[in-house]
DNA sequence: TATTTTGGAAAACGGCAAGTTTCTAAATCA
DNA sequence: TGATTTAGAAACTTGCCGTTTTCCAAAATA
């Protein structure tokens, strides 16, 4: 039985170049990158199959509707989006230092070209894929969330932070490390940042979430 | 002269029942809705002729690009984005209350329905239609920072608040206030945020703004 | 070599929507 | 009333694109 599913069965005729997984494969890389380029009704399923290198009888064998091959392309890059927070790994540093490094994943995680472009498509056709948009929301914005919202907790319990809700707290610092570099990137003004202005900014947000900005208690 | 631009110069044939102004306006109306509800690809001019009550004909008379009917409904609509900060009104209230205030004018500006249309519109076309995506960042994000920045700093001035960069101090308090609400409605997965709603967040950002969540101080 | 299976190129099909045109009715002036 | 101008409905043209089909070359077995 191992035997069998391993050896190939050999049969008459001309044999595949790839097996179908593989091209499977191949016509997904290519329809991310067309989707990306023009949009989901902009893109045609000939530009996909010519970026791919196969004809479109191959690629309709494979995947038989462009509303599949979309729905495959964002799933497929939706789970991407696990934030990892590690609070054993975090508790070496100090507050303020932790925080900075969450918000560095977080930053990095959020925005990436790559992540940019997919939540410009989700959004744009969030009316024709709704299923998409609740599942894009749930990975890439709830679990990200309950992630930090987990770490707020724990500092609280350890008396490093006095927080009344930490999913709202989580969701504000969310907020404020990413939004406007996000937007930006998604009308096409800027690109997406580097290393060093997540990080700047990461310190930043740290500093604000933990400590405000008012004079009047100094 | 005056005379002669009051004065309508009838001439012979049947009258238009209105003047092209109105009528393109019907126009502009009708294509907001349909492109609000069906974004841009999937909108058709038949529909938006259908919508208005007028022809094919007519409708092509006064605007006679799909893509120029686009930018019009939205570069109109763009003008709302003014955030009135008037500094000498807020004064009257404490620190915490002015800033709930300002936060309430943004929140209310930024999360209503027609808002977050317009924005799911400007980024889902943000490739076709690159100018709208700047127009609209320059009106509805840089102008509405700069106003909420000309604010913090005159609290610096007071003596008030504590700030080096107001601008990026700004920036964050627009996202802890509205991403993920103007995100979700986006996404098409919460209607757009009560007045309740709005409030309550902007008491929450305003305190967190001001007096961070650290425990140590207290 | 004959048969069988596969993939590719390209044509064909069908529907849809942007934009045009034709035809007719309405409304006004001479 | 007749000439003139306009609006609107609907048919039409055109082209694109999703999807299917045809035809043929390649590559394997028997």
């Amino acid at each position: 039985m191992g035997q069998n599913s391993v050896i190939p069965k050999r049969c008459r005729g001309r044999p595949q170049i790839r097996p179908d997984e593989e091209t499977l494969e191949l016509v997904v890389e290519a329809a991310a990158a067309e989707f990306q380029a023009n949009g989901y009704a902009s893109a045609t399923m000939c530009n996909v199959a010519q970026r791919a290198g196969i004809s479109t009888k191959t690629m309709y064998r494979l995947i038989p509707r462009k509303a599949d091959l979309f729905k495959k392309v964002i799933s497929d890059r939706i789970g991407q989006f696990m934030l990892q927070v590690d609070p054993a790994e975090l508790d070496k540093y100090d507050l303020a230092d932790a925080m900075e490094r969450m918000l560095v994943s977080f930053g990095s995680l959020t925005l990436s070209e790559e992540t940019i472009a997919l939540l410009r498509l989700v959004i744009g056709e969030s009316e024709r894929f709704p299923e998409l948009a609740a599942a894009f929301h749930e990975i890439a914005v709830v679990q990200t969330t309950n992630a930090m919202a987990g770490w707020l907790e724990r500092q609280c319990r350890r008396g490093a932070l006095k927080i009344d809700n930490p999913v709202l707290s989580a969701s504000a610092l969310r907020g404020m490390m990413t939004m406007d570099l996000q937007r930006s990137a998604m009308l096409g003004l800027a690109a997406a940042p580097t290393p060093d202005e997540i990080r700047a900014r990461a310190k930043f947000c740290a500093g604000l979430f933990l400590n405000g900005c008012q004079s009047a208690g100094e």
